[in-house]
RNA sequence: GCGGAAGUGGCUCAGUGGUAGAGCAUCUCCUUGCCAAGGAGAGGGUCGCGAGUUCGAAUCUCGUCUUCCGCUCCA
């Protein structure tokens, strides 16, 4: 039996240690955005940072790239955004139904409602009940702004709504830059937005959020073996940080879910308390992106392949994940109660690799020269690792607060420190302890936190 | 945007017209000295925000913001 877990608990962990705090809230909160406290910056950065060492510093293929956030209209009129973020939205006056207007004259809404339904003045009325619908309002999931001093048409810009263009639109640069040939990567870390209609689930969707995106160059004809390959060297990324096998698929989509420029995408799916949500889209967006950009700048962004002498428009695999919902994951993932006594026991099972704390240090009693020597410990450790110092209350109450925000080590001096120039290492899983003479101290715990 | 529910200390909640509370958490001191022990004390809330009704509003009414559930939407 699976524990019931409640986004509630997890939340109020968040709120309450310092993961996560919504945006604004002393002024009574802003929707959809939250705030990363002490501890969530540091788990947020150690997704960033393990992403990025597997798909870029790890590889010989792939190179990195931070781009713009700000872009002209040009770059989402190409990329097909625009057209497709401004969706006619229309309401139903009688039963309150919500429907695209432009979907309730095409085939797949004539299939499964039949003909489109009129009134005697010629009006599209409500395919549910035939009632009367409200004027169509436009809704783009684009956030738009304006840049310089003027407000007109031309200094229309948007916030990126995916961090994919950036790598498009640079394709040629980091190319002939860094001398790359077929196949090759550009990764990117950032933020997008996406002005969503229902953002929801704690941090899970939100209307800002940070992406790690990569784009996949290969040649037309590999890649649908690139695709497959991608889609396995993902999943096991996440199970390779101790995500439970359990709660983890890949979920390839049909033909009539797949976006307009993909013609393959298969999702890693995590089983959050409320269902299945996606983590991860690793999408062959085939050679969509850079004919757009080519057709649209009137720049050619084709490779010449020195083997068949031949310039190609390559294709395009992307591993697409969610760097905010994927820290989200790896806390649910971790969070266990363990029953201790009469007690409940939190624990946070973090990866070494994921924990925002990595060591606490923890004198046994107040009382000097313990705290001197703990204090000169926990310098010594923090040259290389996240360290956190608790002296105040009982030593099992530290070791739960540890364990409640995932601390892999705790290590305690105590007064016999003080004659065998030892502490004790307190491992969070296991409950194991282990005496380490000072002086090997920081290299033992270097070799227990190396991954 | 629609329907339903809910917002009271950091967290979880009690309080339904008459002086804002509890448990946990936090801090100080004592005690203890390897897994949330104990004792003494302290700080912290104009009850989401704004109007209205009332002698008096956390409580009733309206508006608004935020959150959750269900629609809807979803690269």
């Amino acid at each position: 039996m699976e524990s019931k877990l409640t986004m509630e608990t997890i939340v109020s962990l968040c709120k309450r240690r310092g993961f996560v705090f919504p945006s604004s809230e002393i002024y009574g909160g802003f929707g959809s955005t939250y705030d990363y406290g002490p501890l969530g910056v540091e788990l947020l950065r150690n997704v960033r940072n393990l992403w990025w060492k597997a798909m870029v510093q790890e590889r010989d293929d792939v190179v990195g790239l931070e781009a713009s956030i700000l872009g002209p209209s040009s770059v989402w009129e190409a990329s097909g955004h625009v057209s497709n973020f401004t969706d006619p939205l229309v309401d139903c006056k009688s039963c309150k139904m919500r429907w695209r207007e432009d979907h309730l004259l095409e085939g797949a809404y004539e299939a499964e409602y039949g003909p489109t339904k009129r009134n005697a003045a010629g009006q599209i009325v409500c395919p549910n009940c035939g009632g009367e619908l409200t004027e169509p309002r436009k809704f783009n999931m684009m956030f738009k702004t304006s840049v310089g001093v003027v407000e007109d048409s031309s200094s229309v810009a948007y916030l990126r709504p995916e961090t994919a263009q950036g790598m498009f639109v640079n394709f040629s640069n980091v190319q002939t830059s860094t001398r790359r040939k077929l196949p090759f990567g550009i990764a990117q870390v950032g933020k997008s937005f996406r002005n969503e209609i229902t953002p929801g689930n704690f941090v899970f969707r939100t209307r800002e959020f940070e992406q790690m995106e990569m784009e996949f160059f290969v040649k037309p004809g590999t890649d649908d073996e690139w695709h497959k390959y991608w889609v396995e060297e993902r999943f096991n990324w996440y199970l390779g940080f101790g995500i439970k096998p359990e709660r983890l698929r890949i979920r390839p989509h049909s033909q009539d879910e797949l976006s307009f420029y993909s013609k393959a995408t298969s999702d890693v799916e995590y089983r959050f308390p409320w269902g299945w949500g996606e983590l991860e889209g690793i999408a062959n967006r085939t050679n969509y992106d850079l004919t757009q950009h080519s057709k649209h700048s009137g720049k050619d962004l084709s490779y010449f392949d020195e083997e068949t002498k031949e310039h190609i428009i390559p294709y395009v695999i992307e591993p697409a994940a969610g760097a905010t919902r994927t820290a989200l994951t790896f806390l649910i993932d971790a969070y266990e109660e363990e029953p201790d006594k009469d007690e409940t026991r939190v624990v946070l099972h973090f990866h070494r690799a994921i924990a925002p704390i990595k060591v606490a240090v923890l004198p046994l009693s107040k009382k000097e020269p313990l705290v001197t020597l703990s204090q000169q410990i926990a310098k010594q450790l923090r040259k290389k690792h996240v360290v956190q110092y608790d002296e105040s209350q009982s030593i099992g109450k530290r070791y739960r607060r540890q364990d409640e925000i995932g601390t892999p080590y705790c290590v305690t001096v105590d007064f016999a420190s003080l004659e065998d120039n030892a502490v004790t290492i307190r491992d969070r899983d296991t409950m194991e302890q282990i005496r380490v003479p000072i002086a090997e101290l920081a290299a033992t715990l270097d070799e227990k936190l190396a991954y």
